[in-house]
DNA sequence: CAGCCACTTGTCTAGACAGCATGTC
DNA sequence: CTAGACAAGTGGCTG
């Protein structure tokens, strides 16, 4: 099907294709309008990686939007979400506006009603629903990208219980599922009351093999000699190999610490194959990755980038992830090796995918469980880049001949597992029941279960009654915790009032549907976007605090919610922080569990650490110091601040809603995360421009409020700013009358200026350790150097 | 005696969404 | 009940 004939699009968008090269449809495509992806039809569509599942996607919005509707894009990642803005912007150019909702991106609701075609996150938009988006029921066509998600047993029941919502809200809404290719497409189909088309189709050719001696066999029978010289790895073999054909390759491992070990020594292969130009931009984008950040993953990372290799891990900046994977997409950077990141992440193809690791640690397993068919199947798919590869290459590797074959059957010949609701897990439906009560869409138990029965979880179920049980579990809860009320039913019947209790009392009880209300804290909760579990245990630490809570009191607190992401103990360090615990048990909120029982005792120790790193980054250590002590990356860091921060945002709200005096002792924790600074800092920090390390070094020149800044002799404040277009927008933000820094000269400042008057400026480092301020953070240090 | 290797032992394990109100060095 | 890669340490061999 070409273009051209596409109909019901908005004037424009053919030729707007047709400049972006696309001048016929793939045959997945074609079959999605025939299937009605452009005349509002819902559709499933169960296509592999990269064979233009977008363009579907894209269709059906952009015909919705002609129509007079609205569309929304679903997706599972942020950064994905700005992917697809930046891909659906573009179409302003014939006046359709796309806009974008995430956690961390401005947007305010209004702003988005005003967009033909919104991309946010599946959490974002149950967010949405639970505070009530008007724009919501304005929604005509909702497109739901790696619908597979739905299997994951953390985020998957959001997704599910999302569309289930926005289905209910506006029954005729269109919906489109973007899949990967699945066992149960068609399951998911009927659950959605939509059109399948599903096809292992792809643009590129795929050929899967496996590595094994000196050969590298693959699906269609073919073979190519790979020899594995010396005492190299099997995998520097391949990327040698194809790296001298021209093509960049993808390792996937399955640690962090394998990752940066392969990227190491591939760093080897791939500096070999490196002109002279190229080594030049790889030491630039060396040095950009050293700026973003003063660590040692930066500098590990920096040392293999300078070589033409790179890892790939959640323990990078943000920053770093996108440099190695924009450089990776400009071919500079001729091999990554990752964790299963990338593989969920955004697009960056390869001619070589390597799947080294097939096997990955797993607690509950009890050691290597081998990892999902369609897992590997979606490491796979970035194999071959549109229109640069001739074909992509997809390779395990094989220690001998029994693995080989092992291989071939249980992931290059194997059809991927079906999708399975995860829905009925208590943590799930904890937080989904409450929301579904708290806005509204359930006002009775029945009219629970009847909105659980419109979910894939209900028409999946091979055991009657166990959701039915499960809710009954979590009603329990949830009234128990003062986040519901239940009225009226058959479980409250002769409890209260004892008056007589006749038969025909009782059948009308029964009768009676029992009515189910949000409490106001259920309503702050819902709309908090917290686990009902989190929130239960922050207001139980708030109340039970008789003295101001410390910080460190409050991180542990934050840190030991269910929305806090663990940071576990490595040996030895339960010794630790028990010593830790023990010197600072007062300053921690609620009951501590006995020593003796040993699992629970072990979580509160690992939340102790985590809110011993928040305190850490609140007294202003430096990232390096924090990532060498806890051996985490940068990305790591900013992760747990950043929850922290929301966490404890979040508890400012609950702490108002149940009255606690503590109210503003939460609010300065939380502004001391945000900031990373000492709370004689907070002021200053709040002026605009001014941050950690600025707020401190002013503080130290004697400038301690931002009044200060208003009054103090303007060469003073130039000393420690260093540039004076810094100075002056600093000046401007705090309000000071004559910002002007014009002929200003730097003076030597009262308090620790002496030494800050090198012209580079720019170490950290330097005037960390001059103020009694600092000293106390050493001595903090020593002593945690030695527990 | 230095340098290299082969082997042993101990250690450790993937990922990242959300409120609210505005802006790091 | 289940693994395996890496890094650091150890010991033996060679030149």
């Amino acid at each position: 099907m070409n273009v051209e004939e596409l109909s019901g699009l908005p004037p424009g968008a053919v030729s707007h294709f047709r400049d972006q090269g696309i001048e016929e449809l793939y045959p997945p495509q074609a079959e999605a309008v025939e299937a009605g992806a452009t005349e509002g039809d819902s559709l499933v569509a169960a296509v592999p990686t990269a064979s233009g599942k977008t363009m579907i996607a894209a269709l059906s919005m952009l015909s919705a939007v002609q129509r007079g509707g609205k569309a929304l894009y679903i997706v599972p990642l942020r950064a994905l979400a700005s992917e697809k803005k930046a891909e659906f912007e573009a179409y302003e150019e014939f006046g359709v506006t796309a806009g974008v909702a995430t956690g961390n991106y401005e947007s305010t609701s209004d702003w988005l009603a005003t967009k033909d075609i919104v991309v946010a996150t599946s959490e974002k938009v149950d967010s949405l629903v639970r505070n009530g988006a008007d724009w919501l029921s304005d929604l005509t066509c909702v497109v739901s990208d790696e619908v597979h998600l739905i299997d994951d047993r953390n985020r998957g029941p959001t997704l599910e219980v999302t569309l289930a919502k926005l289905r209910k809200l506006n029954p005729d809404l269109q919906t489109v599922a973007l899949s990967a290719t699945v066992g149960n497409a068609d399951e998911i189909a009927d659950w959605l009351d939509a059109e399948l088309v599903e096809t292992d189709w792809r643009p590129i050719d795929l050929r899967m093999g496996v590595h094994y001696g000196n050969a590298l066999n693959f699906d269609d029978g073919s073979t190519r000699e790979v020899p594995v010289e010396g005492s190299e790895k099997q995998e520097a073999a391949l990327v040698r190999d194809i790296l001298q054909e021209g093509g960049s390759s993808l390792v996937f491992v399955n640690s962090r610490r394998n990752a940066e070990a392969a990227a190491r020594r591939l760093g080897k292969v791939a500096s070999r194959e490196l002109t002279p130009e190229e080594e030049d931009q790889l030491a630039e984008l060396a040095e950009e990755i050293r700026d973003d950040s003063d660590t040692e993953t930066s500098k590990d990372l920096a040392d293999c980038v300078e070589r033409g290799s790179a890892f790939h891990h959640a323990g990078l900046s943000s920053t770093q992830r996108s440099i190695v994977e924009d450089a990776f997409r400009d071919r500079l950077l001729k091999v990554i090796s990752a964790t299963p990141t990338l593989a969920a992440g955004v697009n960056t193809p390869a001619r070589r995918v390597i799947v080294r690791d097939w096997r990955r640690f797993d607690p509950s397993a009890g050691g290597m469980a081998p990892l999902d068919v369609l897992e590997v199947h979606q490491m796979m798919g970035r194999a071959g880049r549109p229109g640069l590869d001739p074909y992509g290459e997809a390779v395990l590797l094989a220690k001998n001949h029994d693995e080989s074959q092992e291989l071939f059957d249980r992931y290059v010949w194997a059809d991927p597992e079906p999708v399975r609701s995860k829905l009925a897990a208590e943590p799930a439906l904890r937080t989904h029941v409450l929301a579904t009560i708290a806005s509204g869409f359930a006002r009775t138990r029945e009219g629970l279960l009847e909105f659980l029965e419109a979910t894939l979880y209900a028409s999946q179920s091979s055991e009657p009654g166990r959701l039915e049980r499960v809710a009954d579990d979590v009603l329990d809860y949830l009234e128990r915790n003062d986040f519901i009320e239940r009225s009226g039913g058959a479980s409250d019947a002769g409890a209260g009032d004892g008056a007589f209790t006749s038969a025909a009392d009782l059948a009308e009880q029964n009768d009676r549907e029992e009515e189910l209300e949000a409490t106001s804290l259920g309503h702050t909760v819902s709309r908090l976007y917290l686990d009902p579990m989190s929130a239960a245990e922050i207001v139980h630490g708030l109340e039970s605090a008789d003295d101001r809570p410390t910080a460190l009191g409050l991180y542990q607190l934050v840190s030991r919610t269910p929305d806090m992401y663990e940071l576990y103990l490595r040996s030895g360090e339960d010794e630790k922080f028990g010593e830790l615990y023990y010197e600072r048990e007062a300053e921690l909120l609620g009951d501590a569990p006995s020593e003796f029982e040993e699992e629970r005792f072990e979580d509160w120790l690992a939340a102790l650490k985590t809110g011993k790193l928040l305190e850490d980054w609140a007294e202003e250590d430096d990232e390096e110091r924090i990532t060498e002590r806890y051996k985490i990356g940068p990305g790591d860091l900013r992760g747990k601040v950043d929850t922290a921060e929301w966490l404890l945002g979040a508890a400012e709200s609950l702490a108002r809603e149940i009255d606690s005096e503590w109210t503003v002792a939460v609010r300065e924790a939380r502004a001391r995360v945000e900031h990373g600074v000492g709370d004689e800092l907070l002021e200053l920090v709040s002026v605009g421009g001014v941050g950690r390390k600025r707020a401190r070094r002013l503080y130290e020149a004697g400038i301690e409020e931002p009044a200060d800044l208003r009054n103090a002799d303007k060469g003073v404040i130039l000393n420690v700013l260093k540039g004076k277009k810094t100075a002056e927008n600093i000046l401007e933000n705090a309000g000071r009358e004559d910002p002007s820094m014009d002929e200003v000269e730097p003076a030597s400042g009262d308090a620790g200026g002496t030494t800050g008057d090198s012209s580079a400026g720019d170490e950290p480092n330097a005037n960390d350790a001059e103020t009694a301020e600092s000293a106390d953070a050493d001595e903090s240090q020593s002593s945690l150097g030695d527990f």
